[in-house]
DNA sequence: AGGTTGACCTGTACGC
DNA sequence: TGCGTACAGGTCAACC
């Protein structure tokens, strides 16, 4: 689930529990997600006041009044629980606001991430060193995809998935716009045209600020207690459509690359 | 250096 | 019902 517009969504889910209000108890249930959990991070965040929700790439960023940051990521299976009843055995974090409010990080396969760092130092976070540009910000165009691609010889979709090249595509959001921009998925980085580049670039924009519009026009079923988000309303074109009709009539193929699964139409992605 | 592969974890869906 | 297999939205280290 959590892509770029997935995690974009949490944020704003999160933002009326969280924003303006004291943590008044954080809470790690486990050591280690995906690497280990700052020890400090219970001591950092406690009695601190939550001044601003943001995002960056795929991480959650939660800034506090004592100048920290805290760094999520949600790997594969993570979501946050909003008043959750019971809380489980993935529920790897816990936290409770100054108003009562409670929220549980849950992740059953622990590939997801928290860190703490100093707000000021956030750009010098490990993870962002090397991120590319934010496809929805203004530095993405087609002009920058034309230079991170110049000279590559791996595969387009390789390279959309590479943060190197643009911060936040995961699998479903790299497939959608490769289909939408009429581009194979297997062609060659190197080989697309300044054309196709900026068709290419207007399809990740309107693909994911669709999708961050499917997702906010239901922000209210976020709080539900189950942890459901309800808003992944499927209106994919390729994703998990092998079989399906393509818009053009061809059937929506599916392929293997590299472990991941690879939809998209023969017939309109060239 | 660029490109590719596998490992990390658990849950779920499906065929027999 | 039970068991085995395939697959899942992400990174990152280790290899050619």
């Amino acid at each position: 689930m959590p892509e770029l517009p997935e995690v974009e969504t949490t944020i704003r889910g999160l933002e009326p529990v969280l924003l303006g209000q004291r943590l008044a108890s954080v809470d790690p249930r486990r050591p280690d997600l995906r690497r280990p959990i700052p020890a400090d991070l219970r001591q950092r965040l406690t009695g601190a006041t939550v001044t601003r929700l943001h995002r960056r790439a795929k991480y959650g960023l939660i800034d506090t009044s004592r100048g920290d940051t805290m760094i999520f990521h949600l790997g594969m299976s993570g979501r946050w629980r909003v008043d959750p009843e019971e809380i489980g055995t993935h529920d790897h974090l816990l936290i409770e606001t100054g108003e009562g409010r409670r929220l549980a990080l849950n992740d059953p396969r622990r590939f997801g991430s928290l860190d703490i760092v100093e707000t000021e130092a956030l750009a010098g976070f490990a993870p962002f060193v090397r991120l590319g540009p934010e496809p929805l910000g203004p530095e993405f165009t087609a002009r920058h995809l034309a230079a991170a691609l110049a000279g590559r010889a791996a595969p387009i979709k390789a390279l959309l998935l590479d943060q190197r090249v643009v911060a936040g595509l995961g699998n479903i959001y790299v497939c959608e716009a490769l289909h939408m921009a009429g581009i194979a998925p297997g062609t060659m980085g190197r080989r697309i045209g300044m054309v196709r580049l900026d068709r290419l670039a207007r399809a990740i924009e309107a693909v994911l600020a669709s999708a961050i519009e499917a997702g906010g026009s239901s922000l209210r079923d976020f709080a539900r207690p189950d942890g459901e988000l309800g808003y992944f309303s499927k209106q994919w074109r390729a994703y998990g459509r092998e079989g399906e009709p393509c818009h053009c009539g061809t059937p929506i193929r599916r392929r293997t690359d590299g472990g991941r699964s690879t939809f998209y139409c023969p017939r309109c992605q060239r």
